[in-house]
DNA sequence: CGCATATCCTGACTGC
DNA sequence: TGCAGTCAGGATATGC
């Protein structure tokens, strides 16, 4: 759900509202959040610091302090970074597990309701600013781009479908399930169609069009799907689910061709596409 | 190694 | 209207 667009949409709200602002206080209200490390230890090495930057890669957010330590957090499914100021912090939302309060008066609050989101602080930062857990991630697309070659490389002799490869993080970081069927249907590449099959020409289409649903995502501030679950720091919806050319539009008509909309099963995962466009 | 499958979890939806 | 069952999918572990 919150995929790469949705998260850099996240990481540009924390730039103007925890970058450069003191911890004040860090509650640690749910039990599953905190796992790499205990909440205890999170909690002592996150007070008393400031935030000095807010990056993103992938899908997680790489929140660094003033002493070179990272806040890394993960959304997962269902988890929301929420700005509060005011009257605005109560009644406290169902599912909030972590409260942060900051210098100036406001909180930085997570709120997970599947509780498969994460926090922990990483000190094994490697030259890039990257924490060494997340060192298995393949290339972010917006902040090293996505060459041809590269995606080639990565595609040959896979007998995998495209969508396995696009959503495997060590591939690229910060496809999901939506963005992964949008970009097949600009490439006009079936999802299931095996990565190794791809002759040159489709490889190439493919790298475009990752780069280009990726960053028309990004400007439409992400999508939000039906259950409104995906909000950006200050609750606000993004707009590019408006713009959605197949992911969750099954029995829909195709605004390219006509055709009807599938939805097929991918091992257990769904996989939209429109037959008439995508071979 | 590559690929498939199961697992975690809650809320929204579906069908009776 | 209520209730049981199904689905949603991020990352990771395990099995072959």
């Amino acid at each position: 759900m919150p995929e790469l667009p949705e998260v850099e949409t996240v990481r540009r709200g924390l730039e103007g509202a925890v970058v450069g602002r003191r911890i004040v206080e860090v509650k640690v209200l749910g039990r599953r959040t905190v796992r790499r490390q205990s909440p205890a230890e999170l909690v002592t090495r996150l007070e008393g610091r400031k935030f000095a930057t807010a990056g993103r890669r992938g899908k997680f957010l790489l929140l660094s302090l003033d002493d070179d330590a990272v806040l890394v957090v993960h959304l997962r499914m269902s988890g929301q970074l929420l700005h509060l100021s005011g009257a605005q912090r109560w009644p406290m939302a169902p599912h909030t597990h972590v409260v942060v309060a900051l210098g100036d008066g406001t909180e930085l609050r997570f709120v997970d309701p599947r509780t498969f989101g994460e926090w922990f602080v990483s000190s094994e930062i490697d030259g890039r600013g990257v924490p060494l857990e997340l060192a298995h991630l393949g290339r972010d697309p917006l902040l090293e781009g996505l060459p041809t070659a590269y995606l080639a490389a990565r595609l040959a002799g896979r007998r995998a479908g495209l969508k396995a490869l696009l959503t495997d993080q060590r591939m690229i970081a910060g496809i999901g399930s939506i963005y992964a069927d949008e970009i097949c249907f600009r490439a006009k590449l079936r999802p299931d169609r095996s990565g190794g099959s791809l002759s040159a020409g489709e490889v190439t289409s493919l790298a475009k069009a990752a780069r280009a649903v990726l960053r028309d995502a990004v400007a439409s501030r992400g999508s939000s799907l039906r259950d409104l679950r995906y909000r950006d720091l200050d609750g606000e919806v993004g707009s590019f689910q408006e713009r959605h050319a197949v992911y969750d539009r099954a029995g829909e008509r195709c605004r390219r061709c006509g055709d009807h909309v599938e939805r097929l099963k991918i091992g257990a995962r769904a996989a939209y596409l429109c037959p008439g466009c995508q071979l």
